[in-house]
DNA sequence: TTAAGATGTTTGAAGCTTCAATTATTCCCG
DNA sequence: CGGGAATAATTGAAGCTTCAAACATCTTAA
């Protein structure tokens, strides 16, 4: 059957989806058992911090961390009524509207990145070391790149 | 600050975190559009199709796939209602509770892994070529083995 | 200039996940 | 043996995600 995949692929794909679900999971787990943050929101978050204090556009901070708009509402609106975050409509463009966060939540990220990242190199780049750290970023941003492509023109076929 | 990570590595580290979330994102939406079905549920049918007929324990299905208890108590109530699987106690354990796919179900995941697993070649095993993939596939077990220890001995040290 | 379509965001309902508590059974040790 | 702890699975409620539809604003082409 063309398309499918042999034992030794098959053996490396579940490998790769099983280790990401793993990781995923602890992951979350470390950030709600010790912040009470799941790693979604984290992921909002983190991604406010590294644009600085102008903020973003919501689609492009949905684009930038593979949210649909509709969740991306829903999520910023929690965050909102936690004070840490803020929304605006734009100047130049009243349809779109920006947000960044709050003195508060700038706070709140850097408290928690502390432990996350910990995490983090506890599980990648001491256990794989720097070489084959950086490897697996690599290789996983192609993929990543892959899928969006292939997203896109999903989408466009279909419309 | 100890723990944290240098310019490179936080680099890497949300090239992997946000390639990841692409890819289960196309995953999931190949799934949903072609089959109506989420990866989460395809997970199960994926699992269940592996061990064959004979079924699983819950727990250890729930284990396999990194789920807790409940999700995979709700989720499979939700399969059974479709026809696709069926649980039933176990004889020698009777706390435990057996899982397997039915005809029905066996049929379903047959169908559904096709258009999948070509979806996994073109965004894995096209993309990478054989040796990287199998690469990528290596590190992230080795991820994820450190990720399910990590959480085991943080579960021990909180209880 | 204006109406049709495109773009950006929001809304509410339905479905899924988490969490804490509960039931049922088995293990184990005094 | 007997009862307390451990294990397996379930339940219901609260919160989060998806989906389809709606709203507002902007673009464009007749």
């Amino acid at each position: 059957m063309p398309g499918s995949l042999n034992r030794a692929e098959l053996r490396s794909w579940v490998a790769l989806i099983g280790g990401i679900r793993s990781l995923l999971r602890s992951l979350d787990r470390q950030l709600r058992d010790d912040h009470g943050v799941s790693h979604d929101d984290y992921q909002i978050l983190a991604h406010l911090s590294r644009v600085g204090p102008d903020g973003v556009r919501m689609s492009d901070l949905a684009g930038g961390i593979a949210y649909s708009p509709s969740r991306l509402t829903h999520a910023i609106g929690r965050l909102e009524t936690l004070g840490w975050v803020v929304r605006r409509p734009s100047e130049a463009d009243r349809r779109v509207v920006e947000v960044a966060l709050t003195r508060h939540g700038s706070e709140r990220v850097a408290r928690i990145s502390e432990g996350h990242l910990a995490h983090v190199r506890a599980l990648v780049f001491d256990e794989l070391g720097a070489d084959r750290a950086r490897e697996l970023g690599d290789l996983m941003r192609e993929v990543g790149r892959a899928a969006e492509t292939a997203d896109t023109q999903r989408a466009e076929s279909a419309s």
